[in-house]
DNA sequence: ACGACGAAAAGTGTTGACACATTAGCGATC
DNA sequence: GATCGCTAATGTGTCAACACTTTTCGTCGT
C-alpha cells in the first residue's frame, strides 16, 4: 500500500514536468566532465573540499551519480577521499610533478620514436603544418600541446596515447595553473621541435626518441632551476 | 508512521548482529578490490556481463556503493559499460597487449635507469637476493615479476610506479588466464636479469635502461612469433 | 575574556524504491 | 513451422531518505 502511494506520488511530478528521464547515457558522466573542467580550470584549486549536495546541486543530480563521478576521479588521481570526510581536489608536490616529467620523458620520447616508424604522410604532412603555424603565431604554449599530440597519436600506440592525455595532460594543465616555476615553451622549444620534425620525416626513429626525450628532460631541468630560485631569492 | 517503522526494522536488524555499519572506511574499496581479484582470478572472464543486483548479492551491499565500484573499474580499464546495458569486463585485442608491452618497455626502462642511479645499497643486496632465489628456485614466473618490481621501486618514482602496479601488472595477470600466446620466463630471462643486475650495481644507468628495454621488447617479440605461429598452425 | 562542553547543523556512506530500457518468453499470424 | 509482435520479467540509471560522523556554534564555567 505505502509502496502504491510513493508511486503515484512520483508519477504525479512526472506528469506534471517537473523532470523527465532523459535517455542519453549516464549522469555520471557529464558530472565527472564537470568537475574535471573545474579542476583544470582552477575553479576548483588543489586541497579544495567538494562539497556533495553543492556539487550535486550545481549538476543537478543526486548524490548516487554524484558520488560515482568522484569515484572515477580518485581513481584517475585528480582527488583524494578521506573516510568520513570526503574528497578534496589533490595537492601535487614538487617532486612529484617533477617526477611525472620523467614519466614523460619515457612516454613521448617511445612515441616519437614509433611515430617516425609509423606515421603515414599525411600525418606527417599535419605535423608539418603544425610546427609552421607554431613558428608563426610565436606561441609554443597552447600549441606545443598540438604538436606533442600529433606525435602521440602518430605513435599508433592507443595505451601510451591513453596515459598522455587522460593523465598527464590533464595534470598538465592543472599544474600550470598553481605552479609558476613549470617551464612553459621558449625560444629553444622550436628549435627542438624542427629537429624532432626532421628526425620523425626522415623516419630515424632512434634520433626522434632521443631528440624528444632531451627537449622533455629540459623543460624538467628548467623547472627544477625556476623552483630553486623560487625558493632561494637572495640570488635575486 | 512507515519511515519510523522502517528505522525500528533496521535497528532491530543491526542489534541482531545481522550486518552493522563499520566504521572502517567505504564498503566502494572492499567490492572494487572483490572484483579486481575476480577478474584477475579468470573467475570473471572478459567479455562476461557485470550483474548489479548479483554483484550487489554477492558483496552484501546495496547497488549504490557497487556502481562506484564499477565506475571506478571502468575509469582502470577493467571493464567497458554500454549505456543501459551495464558493464562487461574488457576484452584486449593482441594488438593491444602487445601496445602494452612498448609502453611497458618506455616506461620499466626508464626505472632501470633511474634506479641505477637511485637505489640504495641495502636495496640493492635486496635485489640481488631476489635474482638469486629466482636462479635457485628455476622459476622467474612469480619471482620475475619481484624482480621487475623491486627495480620500479629503487626508480624512486610513483608516477611510474603506480602505472606499472596498478595499471599493468593488474592486466597482466588477466592477459596470462586467457592468452596462451604471452612470453613467460625462459631460460634467455635469468641471464637477462642478471645483466641488467650487473649494470645496476655497476650504476650504469644508460645500460641498464637498454638492457631492460631489449628484455621486454624480447617478451614482446618472442609473443609475437607465438601468436603468429598460433594463427598459422600450418608449420607445426 | 577565554576555553571546555554539548547540542544543533551540515556532511558522508549506504540503502531501498522508482522510472525507463532491454531482454526473454509466449502466442498469433502468415 | 518460422517469424513477428506483445507482454512479463529482468536489469540499469537515478533519486530521496536514513544512519552515522564530523564540524560548527552557542552556552556555561572558571
Amino acid at each position: 500500500m505505502v509502496v502504491v502511494e510513493a508511486r503515484k506520488l512520483a508519477e504525479t511530478v512526472d506528469r506534471s514536468g517537473k523532470r523527465q528521464l532523459r535517455r542519453e547515457g549516464r549522469e555520471s558522466h557529464r558530472v565527472f566532465d564537470g568537475i574535471v573542467e573545474r579542476i583544470v580550470s582552477g575553479s576548483l584549486r588543489p586541497g579544495a573540499k567538494l562539497n556533495e549536495p553543492e556539487l550535486a546541486r550545481d549538476f543537478g543530480v543526486s548524490r548516487g551519480p554524484l558520488r560515482e563521478a568522484i569515484g572515477r576521479l580518485e581513481e584517475r588521481q585528480l582527488v583524494r577521499c578521506t573516510p568520513n570526510a570526503g574528497a578534496r581536489v589533490i595537492e601535487h608536490s614538487p617532486e612529484e610533478i617533477l617526477q611525472a616529467f620523467e614519466l614523460r620523458e619515457a612516454l613521448e620520447g617511445m612515441a616519437a620514436g614509433l611515430a617516425a616508424e609509423r606515421m603515414t604522410e599525411t600525418e606527417l604532412a599535419e605535423l608539418r603544418s603544425i610546427y609552421e603555424e607554431e613558428i608563426e603565431s610565436q606561441k609554443s604554449n597552447s600549441w606545443s600541446r598540438n604538436f606533442h599530440l600529433c606525435i602521440v597519436r602518430g605513435s599508433r600506440n592507443a595505451q601510451i596515447g591513453r596515459i598522455l592525455n587522460e593523465d598527464f595532460y590533464r595534470l598538465l594543465k592543472l599544474w600550470r595553473q598553481t605552479s609558476s616555476w613549470l617551464c612553459h615553451g621558449t625560444d629553444l622549444t622550436w628549435n627542438e621541435h624542427r629537429r624532432i620534425l626532421d628526425a620523425i620525416e626522415n623516419r630515424d626513429g632512434e634520433c626522434a626518441e632521443m631528440l624528444m626525450r632531451r627537449h622533455i628532460n629540459r623543460l624538467r631541468l628548467t623547472s627544477i632551476r625556476n623552483l630553486a630560485a623560487l625558493e632561494k631569492p637572495e640570488t635575486a
